[in-house]
RNA sequence: GCGGAAGUAGCUCAUUUGGUAGAGCGAUAGCCUUCCAAGCUAUAGGUGGCCGGUUCGAGCCCGGUCUUCCGCUCCA
């Protein structure tokens, strides 16, 4: 475990080092939990990002994605639960550090208390809270010595609110303005598009609304890297579907997410499902796909089904009806008719995913050379299709004419894939660099080449080395990127 | 949020009782070199996280603050 966490300290500084990821605002002393991504990680995100957007959209033909903006109507976050269930008033007990609820602690306490004497406490509860008079309510827990069910001490910490939500103002005049949420998830952008995406897209059940996008949470703790981050970017994809049929949609989503983590890369052995027992309020069923991070198993992806909880509730509070037409045949020959569907929820962490790709790909290599000496290197693996530079162009020298035929090639690839020219250094620095970033190839223009137009290309993963005619350098590349 | 540890150059780290900061790697410019880091020369880069206190004098002692890491807690 220790070698873990300097491994994990270690792929933090090399994310750093070679322009993957930077603090939020380092140059103020940074801003906590919060992470900014580089000339490296950025083109790495959004290939993560394209490849899942492929996956969804572009493979499926009942699939369609859009773009939801980050503010939404305020009453949105009453309908789905987030305004009443992530506002209460906690307090912390000092000593066994567990956190309460305040009201649930102070009804559980009203319960051991004569009936009439119980509902005085919770009449004055009620004031209190109605007033947000958070002094007076730890009072009345002091008051009448109200102690931890572990430690059972009264040793109580101030109380405060939790506000899962960052909120902001819409409207410029500060006194008309309205207070407006950053989404802390990007599924309610679609829930309430539901309406609009199937009756333009002439859409039929089953069938999914996939979105990428920024959602916000005012995490009391955030920690571990890009892993808890107060603003983190969301892939989710919501799949609509006949009530009674969700768990078989759900079992297919489970198996089918699974696969394609594999397929882009991770060993099946890094990943695990992990069952939800306690459920979420919206709820039937939901699993966790985990990963072996360097910090041990944790959430990538969650596969929920979430019922007809969203859709009804923002039926019951828009006032409109959100329901579907099914006209395919019953048992008895008759249309199904109107319901609300049932929704099986994919939705997984794009900064995970980097986290995950990132982790799988940092390696640390060492060898003994033909001479005896010790050699080394540090390399991203990181599949080819999905690299932020594919291909490195070097000519051996920057002289006799080798830079000149190296651009040609440039000029000829650049617009195919993410290219990278260099003339700097030793070649094997070169390479060195080019490991670092993972860049999966290399080409190196020499004088050979001037005589029978070939080029070395070097593989990054095994540091093999083959002549290659420099005509087929590009058809090459672009025939390796396919396999990813 | 609670407890513990840490913060010195881009990175990894030195500076052993308080006396105005160094190295290696890296970077930049050039030289040398026909295929896998660590050849040569030169240059740049630090108000020692930030603020305050003690002191003739603070990177070092004290307080606060920010950030990070570890454990606990939380995670719809």
């Amino acid at each position: 475990m220790a070698n873990d966490a300097q491994l994990f300290q270690d792929i933090i500084a090399h994310c750093k080092e070679y322009g993957f990821i930077f603090q939020s605002s380092e140059l103020y002393d940074g801003l906590s939990a919060v992470y900014d991504y580089g000339q490296m990680g950025a083109p790495l995100k959004k290939n993560l990002r394209d490849a899942w957007w492929k996956s969804m959209t572009q493979m499926h033909d009942h699939i369609v994605g859009i773009d939801a903006a980050i503010f939404m109507h305020p009453t949105t976050w009453k309908a789905s639960g987030h305004v009443d269930n992530f506002s209460d008033p906690m307090i912390d007990n000092k000593d066994s550090n567990k956190r309460y609820r305040v009201d649930h602690l102070l009804e559980l306490y009203a319960e051991t208390l004569p009936e009439a004497e119980g509902k005085i406490l919770l009449d004055m509860m009620d004031q209190l809270l109605a007033a947000n008079d958070f002094d007076g309510l730890k009072q009345l827990i002091e008051s009448r010595q109200i102690k931890c069910s572990v430690s059972k001490t009264c040793n109580w910490t101030d109380v405060r609110q939790f506000n899962l939500m960052f909120s902001t103002q819409m409207g410029s005049v500060a006194g008309e303005a309205d207070t407006i949420y950053l989404r802390p998830e990007t599924a309610q952008g679609i829930f309430v598009n539901f309406l609009n995406v199937q009756k333009t897209g002439r859409m039929k059940i089953p069938f999914g609304i996939a979105q990428t996008g920024k959602a916000f949470r005012n995490e009391i703790v955030a920690r571990q890297f890009i892993f808890r981050m107060r603003e983190f970017e969301q892939m989710e994809m919501q799949f609509f579907v006949r009530p009674g049929t969700q768990m078989e949609w759900y079992s297919y989503w489970k198996e089918h997410r699974k696969k394609w983590l594999e397929s882009i890369g991770i060993p099946a052995d890094k990943l695990r499902y992990h069952d939800h027992v306690k459920l979420a309020h919206y709820a039937d069923a939901a699993v966790d796909i985990e990963f072996e991070f360097p910090f041990g198993w944790k959430e990538l992806e969650g596969i929920h089904s979430r019922t007809d909880f969203d859709l009804k509730q923002h039926q019951e509070y828009s006032k409109k009806k959100i329901q579907y037409f099914d006209n395919d045949l019953n048992e008895d020959g008759k249309p199904i008719g109107n319901y609300i569907p049932y929704v099986v929820e994919t939705s997984i962490g794009l900064d995970r995913l980097f986290l995950t790709v990132i982790s799988l790909s940092y390696q640390e290599e060492h060898w003994t050379k033909e001479d005896g000496s010790n050699d080394s290197r540090v390399v991203m693996k990181i599949p080819a299709a999905i690299a932020p530079v594919k291909l490195a162009i070097l000519p051996l020298l920057k002289k006799d004419g080798l830079p000149e035929i190296a651009r040609e090639l440039m000029n000829e690839c650049r617009p195919h894939f993410q290219c990278f020219y260099e003339e700097k250094d030793a070649i094997g620095k070169r390479y060195r660099r080019m490991d670092a970033i993972g860049t999966p190839f290399c080409v190196t223009i020499d004088h050979q080449t001037k005589e029978d137009q070939t080029v070395t290309i070097r593989y990054r993963d095994d540091m093999r080395q083959e002549r290659t005619p420099m005509a087929q350098v590009r058809a090459k590349v672009l025939e390796l990127l396919s396999k990813i």
